[in-house]
DNA sequence: CTTTAAGCCTGCAGGC
DNA sequence: TGCCTGCAGGCTTAAA
């Protein structure tokens, strides 16, 4: 659940207590997440100091001194929340971090869908978890042209093909189904026919989408909150997510408009308005 | 090459 | 109250 906008936050929290300062202790508490630990992440991350902090598609990556850069990833229900050293543990904390300053840094992750890894910084981008990466969505290169280069040759929905990591870097769910109502693009449309000025109006509102969510802190939905514990509030600016059968704002007083539909593509429920989605 | 399905995992909501 | 079932879905792997 935790999508671009979500890391995006969750990774300016840790930036904001971490960079800079040294990790006094770190403690791993369950190495069996989406794959093993790596043998050795306690060990290289006790006395090393933060130097900085990226973020590619839904993965973090924070920066230690020495050249190493441990990769995250939060899966479905990940959660950072971050405290003071004393704090009581919760449960399903996999991993805890604590700083020179006292502040304590707890992963959570409860399905443990979540991943967590080493890699050498110079290279970050070779990891096999990064490496086939599309676009990020927000960079001044991510443009009509672009995804509909990469579209080309999909016979696939463009709601799968937003979906695939390949294609472009950070969307889930939420935010495909959202960009999609905003460009007035139907989810079923076949992702090859996403060309020209289409594509470059779904290239906006997917840029738009993610900064209004970043700007909003994320979204919360069950797992998720900022580090801070505070909730995100793009959940309420959803126009079309989680919104079946209610009116769709764009089709006002249109008596053939039935609302908002739910339909399932791909095993993932898909939310549009049929009327005014082509 | 692309596309599809299964499996991983736990918490929660709804039905009875 | 409590049990059962289905759903949530990012990602990989295997198969078509």
């Amino acid at each position: 659940m935790p999508e671009l906008p979500e890391v995006e936050t969750v990774m300016r929290g840790l930036q904001a207590c971490l960079q800079g300062h040294v990790i006094r202790h770190a403690g791993v508490h369950r190495a069996d997440l989406r794959w093993k630990l790596p043998r050795g992440l306690a060990a290289r991350l006790t006395g090393a100091r933060v130097t900085g902090f990226r973020r590619r598609g839904k993965y973090m990556l924070m920066r230690l001194d020495g050249g190493t850069s441990v990769l995250i990833h939060l899966g479905m229900s990940g959660r950072i929340v971050i405290g003071r050293a004393n704090a009581e543990t919760a449960p399903h904390e996999h991993m805890t971090l604590e700083t020179d300053d006292g502040c304590r840094i707890a992963f959570i992750d409860p399905r443990r869908f979540g991943s967590i890894d080493l890699v050498p910084t110079e290279g970050e981008d070779s990891h096999k978890l990064l490496a086939g990466l599309g676009p990020e969505p927000l960079d001044r290169g991510f443009t009509g042209r672009l995804l509909a280069d990469e579209l080309a040759g999909r016979k696939t929905s463009i709601k799968a093909a937003l979906s695939d990591q390949r294609v472009v870097a950070g969307l889930g769910n939420i935010y495909v189904c959202e960009a999609l109502y905003r460009a007035a693009i139907s989810p079923r449309r076949i992702a090859r026919t996403v060309v020209g000025e289409r594509a470059g109006r779904l290239v906006e509102e997917i840029k738009k989408t993610l900064q209004e969510a970043i700007a909003a802190g994320g979204s919360s939905l069950r797992d998720y909150v900022q580090p801070d514990g505070e909730l995100g509030y793009f959940q309420h600016a959803w126009k079309v997510y989680d919104h079946a059968g209610e009116p769709c704002e764009r089709c006002p007083g249109a008596p053939e408009c039935r609302g908002i539909r739910r339909i399932v593509q791909g095993g993932r429920s898909t939310f549009y308005c049929p009327r005014m989605q082509r």
